[in-house]
DNA sequence: TATATTCTAAAATACAGATTCTAATAATAC
DNA sequence: GTATTATTAGAATCTGTATTTTAGAATATA
């Protein structure tokens, strides 16, 4: 069946989330992607058909591992204190895959996104949508007849931790003491009124 | 003294504030500012040595702005309510310039400052400090004995509000019922244990 | 062993966009 | 008016980087 390949597709994401997640986008270019990984430039266009689609599926690889963790545990919470316990998936994430991390929480979605192409950016909005319509759901079934709910389950869940974290990531990872403070700060903005 | 300009160079730090905001760093090229300044491209280089220093001076800008508001804000604060209130200058500058908000709030201070000539970067570098030092002096004077105050002060005053404003900011502006709710969260962030 | 296939490897090309250059133009000073 | 100078205007370069191409190497299958 031909020759052995010497990186797998995996590996080659991988490769590019390090490069992007250490230099920023403008740096990630083919040449770099293509050192990181130990492979001339020319290999790349074998598994991936352009820069613009490496640099959505990357997005989309943590963007995905995020969301499942998130919804897993919004969708469980019976009270507004278990909701507020969603906002701790930010930081969790960003000390167990810093390079995901830095790629969900320092740099912009569409920069990921907006010369990607029209496949990827259709499931980057469902995966979006998916979020969206998860915290939506939360607000109705634990704070019914609040017209403002939504807003500050989303301020609360994704807005605070994001802001938090977001100060550490590119050179350190997010300190566990910080967690209670995001915490506090995610049900003070749950219980506002 | 010559032919007069047609624009001058705050117009000109104007015109790439718009771009930069509308259409992202990477599409903000010569080209697109001369396009949106109403000049031919070379004339861009007769008010600016680079792109990269143009790019700088727009964030300083902005970064100035908001620096002197916050400190105004905080420097007088004798109590911790005070302090919190400092977290709504975020938002409020997103109201007030939203092209300065998307710049300090959506985009990346690095994609601003990566290229950027020496001096213009020390001069970021000092407005950065002078933020960090506000903080530290607020934390000292009005949470002392507390070894992690200046970090949940960041958190509150900083992190917070970005988080807040940065979900609406590019399309929308950050909506005046969202401040209760960032003041809540800020509070409860200061007063953490 | 022959052949098709899948990859490596690196050079060649294409292209976008920053920067520089050359003329032309309009204002001021004398 | 004439000389001088700051500026416009836009074409001409230059550069960096994505992409394509060509040749060669390794492996599976028949």
């Amino acid at each position: 069946m031909g020759r052995f390949a010497r990186i797998s597709h995996a590996d080659l994401r991988a490769a590019a989330a390090r490069v992007a997640a250490r230099q920023g986008l403008a740096r990630t270019t083919i040449a770099a992607i293509a050192k990181e990984a130990g492979v001339p430039t020319g290999s790349i266009y074998h598994r991936v058909p352009s820069r613009a689609a490496l640099l959505a599926e990357i997005w989309l690889e943590a963007a995905d591992r995020y969301g499942t963790a998130f919804l897993a545990r919004l969708s469980g919470a019976s009270s507004l204190d278990e909701v507020a316990q969603a906002a701790l998936v930010t930081p969790f994430l960003a000390r167990e895959d810093p390079a995901a991390g830095v790629i969900l929480f320092v740099h912009r979605r569409d920069d990921f996104l907006d010369d990607a192409p029209a496949e990827s950016r259709a499931r980057a909005a469902r995966l979006v949508a998916a979020l969206r319509d998860g915290i939506a759901a939360a607000a109705r079934r634990l704070a019914p007849a609040d017209k403002r709910a939504r807003e500050r389950f989303a301020l609360a869940l994704i807005g605070i931790p994001y802001g938090a974290v977001r100060t550490f990531l590119p050179q350190a990872v997010p300190p566990l003491e910080l967690d209670p403070a995001i915490l506090a700060a995610a049900r003070a903005a749950l219980a506002a009124r």
